[in-house]
RNA sequence: GGAGAGGUGGCAGAGUGGUCGAAUGUACCUGAUUCGAAAUCAGGCGUACUGCAAGGUACCGAGGGUUCGAAUCCCUCCCUCUCCGCCA
């Protein structure tokens, strides 16, 4: 959500800025809205201080047993033009608060204006794509030559875009998740979370995903009762915990890692990466979550951003750090870097993390605040990033680490979850 | 699932139609007292919008309704607690 204040007082610059992201808004609606405001809502306040005083009239000639009834026919006429103001400034405010529940975060100052992915930018690399003396295969090859990995299964069970993990790879994929919970719980000062995995309307609201994109979530229809959501990001029930609270300034930095499966209906994603486990209704993910002093923010995103490469280094798995362009970042994001990891059967990197910085975007949705200096409540600022994708971490491990005879080496840093174990045998 | 009781300021807790944005206690902040502290005394102490200011407006779980007037009455929803049942 963006600032009204920021709405009414530079108009210009916010429209700027949100084109910078590539569909230029327009503002026509709000500024004839606003026309209307202002008027309205002073005549407004002015009715119900009349009323509000002419009422309490009545209440002192009653109590004191005189006739009300002349206050009572004078208090009378106003209650047309007073309902009337009422019921329009009521719609006026829906209407302001749809139009910023739909706009998108301005981007930071540093972030490169461009179209789509080609406008992205590459800050740096890590690692030397390995060199392989055998015909590489795919993820999804190499997990179905091990009988670990069956998509045949899962869409029996479930539908498409699930999967079924067995035996090495399945004790691998919780490793991951282990390995990564520890680093970033015992090595980066991260508080481990468990949380809801099932949210409300209002906690999707504060993070941005509704009212705009209802169509990527799974609802859950429970009746008479309100609906739920599955969420599609751990983002979404840890972020909240700041919800409607003020916090005191010493409490910030808070800084969370939490494992959850991600449910994402993939709704319009139709045809990209139907094979494989790269785009997947069911996934795990290690969020790391930061809320913090505004002035913070920059330098958090650096860190958040940093803490999710050494999962990646540890493992020994080749990536690159690509910061989003205008065009190409979420709704919500003020500035985001992608974490994208090597796979050599696709010869190229993919996405296997992002670190976003919110600012106030998600934090003025949800009216999460602190007390600064004057004592005066603020927005806090939100970020958060994987650290990493489980699932495409396996897959990542699956194609880099795979043998000429079918096995898969263990990446050294998960051994010690996996009883010792070096090599994914076939079953 | 059945039966019942509740949601008021950081916390506790009064308030069942009118001078209530809300008593009181406690916590917290400032000052006085003190060598210092405790105790005591005085003042302050919710959020937001609006106004140069004085002030005005909204908010007593959320939304709607009745009324000249709602924390208080009515409806829907959300949440909490107690007992019974069921359950990993």
């Amino acid at each position: 959500m963006l600032d009204i204040q920021q709405l009414r007082t530079q108009l210009d610059t916010v429209a700027d800025g949100l084109a910078k992201r590539g569909k230029p808004i327009d503002f026509s609606e709000f500024k004839t809205l606003e026309a209307e405001r202002k008027t309205l809502q002073t005549r407004t306040q002015e009715l119900q201080a009349q009323r509000n005083s002419l009422s309490k009239q009545i209440g002192m000639l009653k109590g004191q047993g005189k006739d009300a009834s002349e206050v009572m026919a004078q208090v009378g006429t106003l209650g047309d033009e007073l309902k009337a103001s009422e019921v329009r400034l009521a719609e006026l405010l829906e209407q302001f608060n749809a139009i910023l529940a739909a706009l998108p975060n301005l981007p930071a100052d540093d972030v490169p204006v461009g179209e789509d992915e080609a406008g992205n930018v590459e800050i740096k690399r890590w690692g030397t794509p390995r060199v392989f003396d055998f015909p590489v295969k795919d993820h999804t090859d190499v997990g179905e030559a091990l009988g670990q990995l069956d998509f045949a299964t899962a869409a029996k069970i479930a539908g498409s875009r699930f999967s079924l993990l067995k035996g090495g790879l399945a004790r691998m994929h919780r490793a991951l998740a282990q390995f990564m919970l520890d680093t970033h719980a015992v090595d980066h000062g991260y508080t481990e979370l468990y949380a809801p995995y099932l949210v409300n309307a209002a906690s999707l609201q504060g993070t941005g995903q509704l009212p705009k994109f209802e169509e990527d979530l799974f609802k859950v229809l429970r009746g008479e009762q309100d609906p739920l959501y599955l969420i599609p990001t751990a983002e979404v029930p840890v972020t909240n915990i700041v919800r409607d609270e003020i916090l005191a300034a010493e409490a910030l930095p808070l800084k969370f890692v939490c494992h959850t499966p991600c449910f994402r209906s993939e709704a319009g994603s139709g045809g990209r990466d139907v094979r494989g486990m790269i785009r997947q209704h069911q996934f795990d993910k290690v969020e790391l979550v930061q809320i913090v002093h505004p002035e913070q923010s920059t330098v958090a995103h650096e860190e958040l951003t940093r803490q999710a490469e050494v999962i990646l280094e540890k493992l020994a798995l080749p990536y690159r750090r690509v910061l989003l362009c205008t065009g190409d970042m979420g709704f919500s994001a003020a500035k985001t870097y992608d974490l994208e990891v090597w796979l050599p059967a696709q010869n190229t990197y993919r996405e296997i993390s992002s670190c976003s910085n919110f600012a106030a975007f998600q934090a003025r949705r949800m009216q999460a605040r602190f007390r600064n200096d004057k004592n005066k409540p603020e927005l806090c600022h939100t970020l958060n990033g994987s650290g990493l994708a489980v699932g495409r971490t396996l897959v990542a491990i699956l194609e880099n680490y795979q043998q000429a005879d079918g096995s898969v080496t263990v990446p050294s840093v998960l051994r010690p979850y996996m009883g010792g174990l070096e090599s994914l045998q076939p079953l």
